[in-house]
DNA sequence: ACAGACGCTTGACAATGTCAAGTTGTACGC
DNA sequence: GCGTACAACTTGACATTGTCAAGCGTCTGT
């Protein structure tokens, strides 16, 4: 309609298509986000989303690369802070991305949606926040981060977090709890058991292999 | 084309629509499940399936279902026979269903493709897969299966193999393993790391609330 | 002044999910 | 033996979707 060409609405339309798309997918669901769908409700045609992403997976890859780059931005946080209850932190951290990002969250581990190396960006994200991640697990343990020992590890502690994250916002699992157990119980519980687990392995470790 | 009303045929078609369905989606993904490419692999109209399913999301529920109740076996399995390394099989047992039944497993715990209270029979074959992990749980550390601390831990050890398969099968983690690392190498650290882990939390609770 | 890019738009196409309305065989009550 | 009812489909239609193709106006550099 209007010929829309103010320098502040510029790059508007890039992100009002990436923000309905979150939108949709955090509401509804990725199935429930269509091409015709964000451009509407960004206000231009159903064509002008194929400028800025290609196609409909360009869309989720820089869903995901915006995802893992702000996932990597907490990890950082909480790796250069005080390193007390690093798994604790970390474990919280990471499921409240999922639930508070979902639209993103959604997306991230969807290798069918953006295939990461038809999006290289995306991927490159994605290795910095499993980089970040053996990051926390030095920290944590000592074991150098290109170790075997450091990649177990850090699949260990990525997969419990995503794991519950994954069926607290998705699965079945949070209609099971006891009627007395709250989520926020149940949270604190599952990062307080996480880390008293990994922290008492760690100390074993630590008196086996001094220094 | 022809009538197809032979009694071995009576039911094929629905197992026929749900295998074409499963392999679709291990294959390529949820995505590029279609009612029409369903119904022309079981060589039936495109409408047929609805008669067995209702819609897309009741074939999804059905798959689920499968899912659920197969898991569930295994989980059971396992707690009926030997119970020493309780956690190191079920942890495996997991994973491998998840890389086995890619087909179901990517299904299981998406509630946007088939919502758990609008397809009950799935719902309860979710339920009973818990259970079952409620029994593992309680084999294994002495809680009643209905307490906070059963479903604390059984929400762990279903989070850390979920996350973990999840990974594996879709997510970034997988070409993130130092060269030298196989997957089975990897597989059998995270299991062996996860049992040790818990067998260690275990073993300091009982001394500590002895009986 | 003008070529080319940017940021869109309009138009078309095949494919999809689903509603509605048949059609065909089989089972069963009477 | 016949009608009714149901199961297991089929055919047809419709709006909606992803994407290709081509066009249009505005800016930018030369």
């Amino acid at each position: 309609m209007t010929p829309a060409t103010s320098h502040s609405e510029q790059l508007d339309v890039r992100r009002q298509v990436l923000d309905a798309a979150i939108d949709i997918i955090s509401r509804e669901g990725v199935e429930h986000v269509s091409m015709r769908e964000v451009a509407r409700r960004a206000g231009v045609s159903h064509q002008a989303p194929y400028h800025y992403f290609g196609d409909r997976a360009g869309i989720f890859a820089s869903i995901a690369e915006e995802g893992f780059h702000a996932l990597t931005a907490e990890f950082r946080r909480i790796n250069t802070g005080n390193i007390d209850d690093l798994v604790d932190k970390t474990f919280r951290a990471y499921v409240t991305f999922g639930l508070t990002h979902t639209g993103h969250f959604r997306i991230m581990f969807r290798s069918d949606l953006c295939g990461l190396h038809t999006h290289p960006n995306t991927a490159t994200q994605a290795s910095n926040a499993y980089e970040e991640l053996l990051n926390t697990v030095h920290l944590l343990t000592g074991y150098p981060t290109d170790s075997e020992d450091a990649s177990t590890w850090a699949s260990f502690l990525w997969s419990t977090a995503h794991g519950f994250a994954t069926l607290i916002t998705d699965g079945p699992l949070v209609n099971k709890l006891p009627d007395s157990v709250t989520f926020e119980n149940h949270l604190n519980h599952m990062a307080q058991l996480v880390a008293s687990i990994t922290e008492e392995h760690v100390a074993r470790i630590r008196t086996t292999l001094p220094k």
